[in-house]
DNA sequence: GCTTGCCATGTC
DNA sequence: ACATGGCAAGCT
């Protein structure tokens, strides 16, 4: 007899132990199993098995409870190999996350150890009906008789209470009956050279990091450096090495190029693992990798999970975005793991950026990583003529518009030349809202501390970070006024206004609401690739990847939106915003230009990126980094607070930073403070900060403060651990 | 008797 | 996470 130790397929603290349960055969760790729990029949991930001579009623007898048998075994291999396996161990640790979270993340959602998509086996309780008799009540009566007319319903479906229900069972006139559900999941597949020749400063970058093993590098190139083209040569000399690479970009949908690039040279040799690829193709993919029939993989954030073996090289492409931090458990930061995974294979690891992040720039200045610089482009034009249009001075001049004269001027220049223009409205914060006329009430959102913004095309309120929507009142719900305006300027307004503001304009909207469905990029994209319109309106969404020959112009509305945020990466992530979509003008064969409208036409981070001069910004940002001790100066945890009774949490916020106060002794511990969105989706939450050179003091601590609030006072309030955050929810 | 809603409990 | 069982309050 063995005893299988199991872990259940729920990601939350409360059971991040394992359970043990009974076979008659050793089973591999690794592997999924249908195990009972509680009144659940549910999927595990057995973690280890221990061999007994003793019978169960022996062994239950010392455990001093009632073992349940393993019903089924799901694989007949492990589904993660020891290094996977091993790392997701290390992962849970880190990020202070249970372990079957882990594992769930390593894996395409069809392996996931959870009910909700794998094997598709569910349990379900129906009643079957017994005995003719007649019940004493007429409830009683006629529950018996829907239940004979819909045999084996389940408890849920039957239009009668528990109460009644239970009457007939304790009569004897019904039974419980525990049946199985079935599905099946669905598959798909589809497949289809060039010769790359470098430039001498490519192929200098190629040769130095080929020159070194097991180093982490760094590619500082400008936008339209090549840096593709360094990662293909790269790669192949890692395959001709007979080992594996890793391709990470940080969107595939917005960076379709690489993935294209990637497929025309490799071939059927590359797997492709993203978001918007159907369960059934992902796990197709997967299965590709773990047999080894691929030795490259092309993949967002979680292909760094992939069951690639003996891997030569990780590449992360545009190491700076944001996207490479997952936000929800497990909250690993994408380059930690490519670090620790390349330490067990000995490969390398090449970040490359045009802007890169200031802990990995830091490093490659002292020497931690290897840099390699690629300033020029490769078409040989030269960088855009950025200017900056100070809005201050507009609205001086009585301009209230959004777009300033020069701006104006310009679209309609461009457009007049039959070229195209790009135009980005960083619309954060830049929704329309509505308030009250009579009262200044502004209308909110009843689950969550925003305001509801207002969508003209349905006539709808609706709140972005739930699913609250309700239609445009007529009165105002605080006072009963009848004077309610629409405020602010988001993208389907200033969609109407350029229509009206420009000859011949035609606009394409490229956001969130317009790309939602299906291929919605794609065919927005293609339309304008087909020069079907001759501007795209759009948010950050269309900063990345791009590459239209006939943008010439790109417009920046608002610059200061990502710089007023209170993140210590405000200034960071604009520089990046900026530079990144400058870079889309003018790549083909004609000059670009760009125009940066701002209230702040001063700040480093709006001059650098008009000058495209990373250095001057680097600097001036690494001396605030130092002055408010941000990283890379320390190291960053965010504890966040969170419950549905809004005492409570604070209270709690109160106990922990108390806590924290007495228990670290090396950096800071700020907050709390409410979060950016205070309430959200009716559960309120308060962070709490803490900057810290040595980690493993922290984790000490953290590790208290978590098995506390999350394990054993479980439910009223959670506390989640986010080390190096990224946002500030 | 029956319904409805809320909360605490245990899961090998 | 989730189903369940218990309990109180309100309705018929």
């Amino acid at each position: 007899m063995y005893i299988i130790k199991v872990l259940i397929e729920h990601p939350v603290h409360s059971l991040d132990t394992t359970f043990d349960y009974l076979y008659h055969e050793a089973l591999q760790v690794g592997i999924r199993v249908m195990i009972p729990f509680g009144y659940q029949k549910i999927i595990g991930y057995v973690e280890a098995i221990e061999e007994t001579n003793l019978t169960p009623e022996q062994l239950e007898k010392e455990a001093g409870f009632h073992y349940q048998y393993i019903q089924a075994v799901i694989d007949e291999e492990p589904l993660l190999n020891q290094e996977l396996r091993e790392l997701a161990l290390k992962l849970a640790k880190m990020t202070m996350s249970p372990r079957i979270a882990c594992l769930q993340a390593m894996l395409p959602t069809q392996l996931k150890p959870s009910t909700n998509h794998s094997v598709g086996i569910k349990m379900k309780t129906v009643i079957h009906v017994l005995n003719d008799g007649v019940p004493q009540t007429k409830k009683q009566q006629e529950c018996l008789q829907y239940l004979k007319e819909h045999p084996l319903s389940q408890i849920k479906d039957i239009p009668y209470t528990k109460g009644v229900v239970d009457r007939l069972l304790e009569q004897g006139f019904v039974e419980y009956q525990k049946i199985e559900q079935y599905r099946q999941p669905h598959f798909m597949n589809n497949h289809q050279q060039k010769t790359i020749t470098l430039t001498i400063d490519q192929q200098k970058v190629v040769d130095g990091i080929l020159s070194k093993k097991e180093r982490v590098s760094l590619i500082h190139g400008v936008t339209g450096s090549g840096k593709t083209e360094v990662y293909l040569a790269l790669a192949s000399v890692i395959l001709k090495e007979g080992r594996t690479v890793m391709m990470l970009v940080p969107e595939i949908s917005l960076t379709p190029m690489m993935v294209e690039v990637f497929k025309q040279r490799f071939h059927d040799q590359v797997a492709i693992l993203h978001s918007r690829l159907s369960q059934g193709e992902k796990y197709d993919e997967y299965r590709r990798i773990k047999r080894q029939e691929v030795k490259i993989v092309v993949g967002a954030r979680s292909a760094i999970f992939a069951p690639l073996e003996n891997i030569g090289l990780i590449i992360l492409d545009e190491e700076h975005d944001a996207s490479y931090k997952q936000d929800s458990k497990p909250r690993y930061l994408t380059s930690q793991i490519a670090r620790m995974r390349a330490k067990t294979h000995h490969a390398r690891v090449v970040l490359g950026s045009a802007t890169p992040s200031l802990e990995s720039y830091s490093r490659a200045q002292k020497g931690i990583y290897d840099l390699y610089v690629l300033d020029k482009r490769i078409n040989q034009k030269p960088l855009p003529h950025v200017q900056i249009i100070d809005m201050v001075n507009e609205m001086k001049n009585h301009n209230y518009s959004l777009f300033s004269y020069e701006m104006k001027k310009r679209i309609q220049e461009t457009i007049d030349r039959g070229e195209q223009v790009l135009l980005l409205l960083n619309k954060r914060g830049y929704a329309t809202y509505v308030r009250c006329q009579d009262c200044g009430e502004v209308i909110k959102c009843p689950h969550c501390d925003v305001t509801l913004t207002y969508h003209k095309d349905e006539n709808m309120l609706k709140c972005h970070y739930c699913e609250h929507q309700i239609p445009l009142m007529k009165q105002c719900p605080h006072c009963g006024g009848k004077h309610l305006k629409t405020v602010g300027m988001g993208t389907q307004k200033v969609e109407e206004d350029i229509q009206r503001m420009f000859h011949h304009a035609s606009v394409i909207r490229y956001d969130v609401d317009t790309t939602k469905n299906k291929d919605g990029h794609m065919k927005l994209l293609e339309k304008f690739r087909k020069k079907e319109a001759n501007i795209l309106l759009g948010t950050q969404m269309i900063a990345k990847g791009l590459d239209f020959e006939d943008v010439t112009f790109v417009g920046v509305l608002n610059a200061d939106m990502s710089l007023n945020v209170p993140d210590f990466r405000a200034s960071e992530r604009t520089f990046q915003l900026l530079c990144q979509v400058s870079g889309r003008s003018g790549r083909g064969k004609k000059q670009g230009t760009v125009i940066i409208q701002t209230y702040n036409p001063d700040h480093y981070a709006i001059e650098s990126a008009a000058k495209h001069d990373y250095q001057s910004f680097y600097q001036q940002e690494m001396i605030y980094r130092q002055k408010a001790q941000y990283p890379p100066y320390c190291h960053m945890v965010s504890i966040i607070v969170q419950s549905k009774e809004e005492l409570l949490v604070h209270q709690s916020a109160l106990d922990i930073k108390k806590y924290l106060v007495s228990h670290i002794h090396q950096g800071a511990v700020l907050g709390p403070a409410k979060s950016v969105i205070y309430k959200m989706q009716d559960i309120y939450r308060e962070r709490i900060l803490i900057k810290f050179i040595n980690s493993q003091e922290i984790y000490q601590v953290l590790e208290v403060v978590n098995d506390y609030y999350n394990k054993k006072q479980k439910g009223k309030v959670t506390v989640v651990c986010d080390f190096n955050p990224y946002s500030q929810i």
